[in-house]
DNA sequence: GTAATTGTTTACTAGATAGTCAACTATTAG
DNA sequence: CTAATAGTTGACTATCTAGTAAACAATTAC
């Protein structure tokens, strides 16, 4: 019962847009209050500060927006075609960003990450445990590419951080080159970071 | 002639220390300020804003701190041991900082650079071409290894754009996670991401 | 010494920003 | 209808922040 509204919703969505596009810091909650069109006061109605917003936002994102993609992608049967849709996934995202905002904005949660890991604890454990859950999307396909043969053995926790890190990276310096189109390297990257054998899946890869 | 004053040196040393600590946007013109224990009035006097001085303190943790690491390391005849000389060199500030600050810091410039490519255009091409400078001790290193027959025939922009970026992401996730000893892994995943011949370096590796 | 130059200090303004509060409005259960 | 609940609004305060300006202090060339 009561008044009903979707200004949380609209406050978290503005927050996520204009946090990738700027930075944590840069957005103020006036900015992020009059994104959403929403009054001041609304907004501490919902929120006690900017960083709770952050939290719920980044959740959000990943939850609402993000992790549907990755639970389709990351179900394909071939673990090598999970990567390589998911690198397309990747580098798509980026060209529509970048036609909308004329920027590269690379990976919101590497930026804010990177930006307030040493600062705003709560923001930090969230985007960990966000990390924490797209790493285990790597993890699984590596491991079952090592089962299916299409990769040698090797040290399954490291190899999921070099993946994880060479996305991460390439998705860094595309936003602070501005250039999205370093990301189409990933796919063959991934082939000798994996040490892939190619003639075993000749047939499977691209 | 005239008065002499180390107080524009004090504050570029204090911006970086307040900056890679927290982040850009965290850090305010009085902040670096009284780090630095100069009045805003000097401030204004050296520079105009806080962009024009996170330029010239950028260039010059670059040019005055790092590059004479760079130019010893990456000056070692085997490019290998370049690599592997550099990781240790990377690993070693990181647990030098993590001791001071408590916190794992990351690589300043992949921070600044994600937080305000978007935003501070001087700034973005600063650290853009730092990048570049770096990018071309990795490519120096590869090409050499690629000569000597350490490790195969390779696109060697592409090798070199992994190995920065591997680097850059665990320096990135080292910082999200507050923890340094990710980067240990290194090594390692530089032998799969390069495709080391193991049996031609055997003696050279390690 | 003194004039020119270089740097310092203090006090100031204007505007941005976070955060509060009390009055108001809409919705629904009963 | 009405009372409880859920959300909205605008005006307000206090503080922070960027940026300015004018007087002052130190250094050196002459």
């Amino acid at each position: 019962m009561g008044r009903t509204s979707d200004a949380k919703q609209r406050l978290t969505t503005a927050a996520v847009d204009l946090i990738w596009e700027e930075s944590y810091g840069a957005v103020t909650i006036d900015d992020i209050c009059k994104r959403a069109n929403v009054k001041k006061g609304s907004f501490y109605y919902f929120f006690s500060s900017k960083a709770e917003l952050a939290v719920v936002a980044l959740n959000q994102l990943w939850s609402e927006n993000l992790l549907p993609h990755f639970t389709a992608i990351f179900s394909h049967e071939q673990p090598l075609d999970r990567l390589n849709l998911y690198f397309e996934f990747l580098y798509n995202i980026q060209i529509e960003l970048k036609q909308k905002h004329g920027k590269t904005l690379g990976c919101p949660f590497c930026s804010v990450g990177s930006e307030i890991s040493t600062q705003e604890e709560s923001i930090r454990n969230t985007i960990q445990s966000i990390c924490d859950s797209k790493r285990n999307y790597f993890k699984d396909a590596i491991k079952d590419a090592v089962r299916l043969g299409y990769i040698p053995k090797c040290n399954l926790a490291e190899k999921t951080d070099s993946l994880f890190a060479i996305t991460d990276g390439l998705l860094t310096h595309a936003r602070i080159t501005n250039n999205p189109d370093i990301l189409l390297q990933l796919p063959s990257m991934t082939i000798d970071l994996l040490r892939v054998n190619l003639v075993t899946t000749e047939g499977v890869l691209v």
